[in-house]
DNA sequence: CATAATACATTGACAGACGAGGTATATAGG
DNA sequence: CCTATATACCTCGTCTGTCAATGTATTATG
Protein backbone atom coordinates (compact mmCIF):
# COMPACT_ATOMS: atom_id res chain seq x y z
CA UNK A 1 0.00 0.00 0.00
CA UNK A 2 1.32 3.14 -1.28
CA UNK A 3 1.66 6.85 1.14
CA UNK A 4 -1.29 8.92 0.44
CA UNK A 5 0.46 11.91 -1.53
CA UNK A 6 -2.00 14.52 0.64
CA UNK A 7 0.19 13.18 3.34
CA UNK A 8 3.61 14.24 0.87
CA UNK A 9 1.56 17.08 -0.22
CA UNK A 10 4.49 20.22 0.02
CA UNK A 11 7.26 17.91 -0.14
CA UNK A 12 7.42 16.81 -3.58
CA UNK A 13 9.48 19.74 -4.46
CA UNK A 14 11.57 19.20 -1.87
CA UNK A 15 12.56 15.20 -2.77
CA UNK A 16 12.96 16.27 -6.36
CA UNK A 17 15.82 19.37 -5.41
CA UNK A 18 17.39 16.37 -3.19
CA UNK A 19 17.28 14.25 -6.34
CA UNK A 20 18.87 16.83 -8.45
CA UNK A 21 21.46 17.85 -6.36
CA UNK A 22 24.28 15.11 -6.95
CA UNK A 23 23.67 15.13 -10.65
CA UNK A 24 21.32 16.51 -13.23
CA UNK A 25 18.22 14.12 -14.35
CA UNK A 26 15.11 13.75 -16.30
CA UNK A 27 11.73 13.44 -15.82
CA UNK A 28 11.29 9.72 -15.93
CA UNK A 29 14.40 9.30 -14.21
CA UNK A 30 13.55 10.85 -11.25
CA UNK A 31 10.26 9.32 -10.78
CA UNK A 32 12.14 5.73 -10.79
CA UNK A 33 14.54 6.88 -8.89
CA UNK A 34 12.19 8.25 -6.08
CA UNK A 35 10.39 5.20 -6.70
CA UNK A 36 13.52 2.67 -5.87
CA UNK A 37 14.74 5.08 -2.96
CA UNK A 38 11.40 4.83 -1.19
CA UNK A 39 11.25 0.98 -1.73
CA UNK A 40 8.56 1.70 -3.82
CA UNK A 41 6.09 3.16 -1.62
CA UNK A 42 5.97 6.63 -3.30
CA UNK A 43 5.89 7.03 -6.32
CA UNK A 44 5.33 10.75 -7.89
CA UNK A 45 2.72 10.97 -10.62
CA UNK A 46 3.59 12.36 -13.97
CA UNK A 47 1.35 15.17 -13.62
CA UNK A 48 2.69 16.19 -10.16
CA UNK A 49 6.12 15.50 -11.46
CA UNK A 50 5.83 18.00 -14.56
CA UNK A 51 3.76 20.35 -12.66
CA UNK A 52 6.65 20.14 -10.22
CA UNK A 53 9.40 21.32 -12.76
CA UNK A 54 7.22 24.20 -14.00
CA UNK A 55 6.50 25.67 -11.04
CA UNK A 56 9.95 25.00 -9.64
CA UNK A 57 11.88 26.24 -13.42
CA UNK A 58 9.43 29.16 -12.77
CA UNK A 59 10.51 30.44 -9.40
CA UNK A 60 14.05 29.94 -10.09
CA UNK A 61 15.25 26.32 -8.61
CA UNK A 62 15.82 24.77 -11.37
CA UNK A 63 17.17 25.08 -15.26
CA UNK A 64 16.14 22.53 -18.14
CA UNK A 65 17.58 21.82 -20.98
CA UNK A 66 17.10 19.42 -24.04
CA UNK A 67 19.66 15.82 -23.90
CA UNK A 68 21.43 14.96 -27.10
CA UNK A 69 20.39 11.62 -27.12
CA UNK A 70 21.10 10.17 -30.54
CA UNK A 71 18.66 7.10 -30.28
CA UNK A 72 15.40 6.96 -28.36
CA UNK A 73 13.05 9.60 -27.08
CA UNK A 74 14.28 13.03 -26.30
CA UNK A 75 15.01 14.06 -22.86
CA UNK A 76 14.74 17.01 -20.94
CA UNK A 77 17.29 17.10 -17.86
CA UNK A 78 17.03 19.56 -15.11
CA UNK A 79 19.75 20.57 -12.89
CA UNK A 80 19.67 22.47 -9.87
CA UNK A 81 20.19 26.45 -9.45
CA UNK A 82 22.23 28.36 -6.73
CA UNK A 83 18.41 29.19 -5.33
CA UNK A 84 17.25 25.95 -5.77
CA UNK A 85 20.40 24.58 -3.44
CA UNK A 86 19.21 27.15 -1.04
CA UNK A 87 15.63 26.10 -1.30
CA UNK A 88 16.40 22.68 -0.33
CA UNK A 89 18.73 23.70 2.46
CA UNK A 90 15.52 25.62 3.94
CA UNK A 91 12.74 22.85 2.94
CA UNK A 92 15.30 20.33 4.66
CA UNK A 93 15.34 22.62 8.30
CA UNK A 94 11.78 22.94 8.23
CA UNK A 95 11.78 19.33 7.45
CA UNK A 96 13.30 18.82 10.69
CA UNK A 97 10.96 21.32 12.67
CA UNK A 98 7.83 19.79 11.32
CA UNK A 99 8.81 16.50 12.18
CA UNK A 100 8.85 17.28 15.50
CA UNK A 101 6.21 19.41 15.88
CA UNK A 102 4.08 16.30 14.14
CA UNK A 103 5.69 13.44 16.18
CA UNK A 104 4.80 15.74 19.63
CA UNK A 105 1.15 15.81 18.59
CA UNK A 106 0.22 12.74 17.63
CA UNK A 107 2.19 10.85 20.24
CA UNK A 108 3.01 7.05 20.39
CA UNK A 109 0.66 4.44 18.55
CA UNK A 110 0.10 2.69 21.79
CA UNK A 111 -1.10 5.29 24.23
CA UNK A 112 -4.39 5.53 21.93
CA UNK B 1 7.66 31.76 12.20
CA UNK B 2 5.03 29.17 12.32
CA UNK B 3 5.43 26.17 10.54
CA UNK B 4 3.28 26.69 7.24
CA UNK B 5 -0.18 24.72 7.45
CA UNK B 6 0.33 23.49 3.56
CA UNK B 7 3.34 21.49 5.28
CA UNK B 8 0.74 19.52 7.57
CA UNK B 9 -1.86 19.19 5.01
CA UNK B 10 -3.59 15.87 5.77
CA UNK B 11 -2.31 15.56 9.50
CA UNK B 12 -5.07 18.13 10.90
CA UNK B 13 -7.66 15.04 11.30
CA UNK B 14 -5.05 13.21 13.45
CA UNK B 15 -3.94 16.25 15.43
CA UNK B 16 -7.48 16.62 16.64
CA UNK B 17 -8.46 13.11 17.16
CA UNK B 18 -5.38 12.46 19.19
CA UNK B 19 -6.05 15.80 21.43
CA UNK B 20 -9.28 14.17 22.38
CA UNK B 21 -8.23 10.75 22.90
CA UNK B 22 -7.62 11.66 26.61
CA UNK B 23 -11.17 13.59 27.04
CA UNK B 24 -13.33 15.50 25.23
CA UNK B 25 -13.03 19.03 24.05
CA UNK B 26 -14.43 21.98 22.11
CA UNK B 27 -12.80 24.12 19.33
CA UNK B 28 -11.31 27.17 20.88
CA UNK B 29 -10.08 25.04 23.37
CA UNK B 30 -8.69 22.39 20.81
CA UNK B 31 -7.09 25.11 19.01
CA UNK B 32 -5.20 26.84 22.31
CA UNK B 33 -4.05 23.19 23.17
CA UNK B 34 -2.82 21.80 19.83
CA UNK B 35 -0.45 25.90 19.93
CA UNK B 36 0.40 25.15 23.39
CA UNK B 37 1.40 21.60 22.67
CA UNK B 38 3.17 22.62 19.68
CA UNK B 39 5.20 25.45 21.65
CA UNK B 40 3.18 27.74 19.36
CA UNK B 41 4.76 27.01 16.17
CA UNK B 42 1.35 25.28 15.00
CA UNK B 43 -2.03 27.12 15.11
CA UNK B 44 -4.96 25.32 13.32
CA UNK B 45 -6.46 28.23 11.97
CA UNK B 46 -10.57 28.77 12.53
CA UNK B 47 -11.84 27.94 9.23
CA UNK B 48 -9.70 24.90 9.14
CA UNK B 49 -10.37 23.59 11.98
CA UNK B 50 -14.08 24.02 11.35
CA UNK B 51 -14.08 21.92 8.52
CA UNK B 52 -11.92 19.35 10.08
CA UNK B 53 -14.96 19.03 12.56
CA UNK B 54 -17.62 18.67 9.51
CA UNK B 55 -15.89 16.48 7.88
CA UNK B 56 -14.83 13.79 10.54
CA UNK B 57 -18.48 13.96 12.33
CA UNK B 58 -19.69 13.16 8.72
CA UNK B 59 -17.13 10.36 8.73
CA UNK B 60 -18.01 9.30 11.92
CA UNK B 61 -14.93 9.44 13.40
CA UNK B 62 -15.78 12.39 16.36
CA UNK B 63 -19.47 13.00 17.67
CA UNK B 64 -20.73 16.60 18.84
CA UNK B 65 -22.99 17.75 21.60
CA UNK B 66 -24.20 21.51 22.98
CA UNK B 67 -21.98 22.06 26.55
CA UNK B 68 -24.74 23.14 29.57
CA UNK B 69 -22.63 26.21 30.46
CA UNK B 70 -24.63 28.57 32.46
CA UNK B 71 -22.82 31.39 32.09
CA UNK B 72 -20.66 32.64 28.89
CA UNK B 73 -20.60 31.41 24.96
CA UNK B 74 -21.67 28.45 24.33
CA UNK B 75 -20.05 25.48 23.81
CA UNK B 76 -19.90 22.54 20.97
CA UNK B 77 -18.02 19.53 22.45
CA UNK B 78 -16.51 16.52 20.19
CA UNK B 79 -15.74 13.38 21.34
CA UNK B 80 -14.03 10.35 19.97
CA UNK B 81 -15.64 7.69 18.45
CA UNK B 82 -14.94 3.94 18.15
CA UNK B 83 -14.20 4.81 14.27
CA UNK B 84 -12.15 7.71 15.13
CA UNK B 85 -10.16 5.74 17.49
CA UNK B 86 -9.54 3.35 15.18
CA UNK B 87 -8.84 6.06 12.61
CA UNK B 88 -6.01 7.36 14.67
CA UNK B 89 -4.42 4.69 14.90
CA UNK B 90 -3.79 3.94 11.00
CA UNK B 91 -2.59 7.44 10.91
CA UNK B 92 -0.64 7.11 13.57
CA UNK B 93 1.08 4.41 11.74
CA UNK B 94 1.31 5.98 8.33
CA UNK B 95 2.78 9.04 9.85
CA UNK B 96 5.68 6.50 11.36
CA UNK B 97 5.96 5.13 7.77
CA UNK B 98 5.82 8.66 5.96
CA UNK B 99 8.75 10.04 8.31
CA UNK B 100 10.73 7.13 7.59
CA UNK B 101 10.69 7.77 3.38
CA UNK B 102 10.71 11.94 3.70
CA UNK B 103 13.82 11.26 5.97
CA UNK B 104 15.32 8.87 3.25
CA UNK B 105 14.26 10.61 0.54
CA UNK B 106 15.79 14.28 2.20
CA UNK B 107 18.63 13.36 3.92
CA UNK B 108 21.02 15.02 5.87
CA UNK B 109 21.02 19.25 5.66
CA UNK B 110 25.08 18.77 5.85
CA UNK B 111 24.58 16.83 2.19
CA UNK B 112 23.85 19.37 0.13
C1' DC C 1 -18.63 52.26 27.07
C1' DA C 2 -15.08 50.65 24.26
C1' DT C 3 -11.85 46.91 23.78
C1' DA C 4 -10.32 42.35 24.15
C1' DA C 5 -10.98 37.61 24.92
C1' DT C 6 -13.93 33.79 24.46
C1' DA C 7 -16.69 30.94 21.31
C1' DC C 8 -19.23 29.65 17.35
C1' DA C 9 -19.76 29.43 12.01
C1' DT C 10 -19.69 30.14 6.61
C1' DT C 11 -18.08 31.68 2.04
C1' DG C 12 -15.10 32.02 -1.65
C1' DA C 13 -10.49 31.85 -3.43
C1' DC C 14 -6.18 29.44 -3.97
C1' DA C 15 -2.75 25.85 -4.58
C1' DG C 16 -1.04 21.22 -5.06
C1' DA C 17 -2.00 16.43 -6.48
C1' DC C 18 -3.49 13.56 -10.03
C1' DG C 19 -6.72 10.82 -13.31
C1' DA C 20 -7.39 10.88 -17.94
C1' DG C 21 -5.91 11.81 -22.09
C1' DG C 22 -2.45 12.87 -25.77
C1' DT C 23 2.30 12.45 -28.58
C1' DA C 24 6.54 9.85 -30.14
C1' DT C 25 10.46 6.28 -30.14
C1' DA C 26 12.50 1.63 -29.41
C1' DT C 27 12.33 -3.21 -28.45
C1' DA C 28 10.73 -7.97 -27.69
C1' DG C 29 7.52 -11.73 -28.78
C1' DG C 30 4.34 -14.09 -31.44
C1' DC D 1 4.64 -7.39 -39.58
C1' DC D 2 2.00 -6.35 -35.76
C1' DT D 3 1.16 -5.75 -31.03
C1' DA D 4 2.42 -4.97 -26.55
C1' DT D 5 5.52 -2.89 -23.39
C1' DA D 6 8.82 0.30 -21.86
C1' DT D 7 10.72 4.68 -22.35
C1' DA D 8 9.86 9.68 -22.49
C1' DC D 9 7.43 13.86 -22.90
C1' DC D 10 3.15 17.00 -21.89
C1' DT D 11 -1.66 19.33 -20.58
C1' DC D 12 -6.40 19.83 -18.97
C1' DG D 13 -9.79 19.71 -15.67
C1' DT D 14 -11.18 18.08 -11.22
C1' DC D 15 -10.82 17.39 -6.40
C1' DT D 16 -9.56 18.48 -1.72
C1' DG D 17 -7.65 20.89 2.25
C1' DT D 18 -6.25 25.45 3.86
C1' DC D 19 -7.35 29.99 5.12
C1' DA D 20 -8.47 35.19 4.80
C1' DA D 21 -12.41 37.61 5.39
C1' DT D 22 -16.52 38.12 7.49
C1' DG D 23 -20.29 37.50 10.60
C1' DT D 24 -22.71 36.45 15.25
C1' DA D 25 -23.02 36.43 20.49
C1' DT D 26 -21.23 36.55 25.44
C1' DT D 27 -18.35 38.10 29.27
C1' DA D 28 -14.71 40.62 31.51
C1' DT D 29 -11.65 44.73 32.00
C1' DG D 30 -10.23 49.27 32.21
Amino acid sequence: MPISSDLLRGYTDAIILKRLCGEDGYGYQISKDVSAMSGGQLELKEATLYTAFRRMEAAGQIRSYWGDEAVGARRRYYSLTEAGREKLREEQKTWQETRQIIDQLLGEEDEV
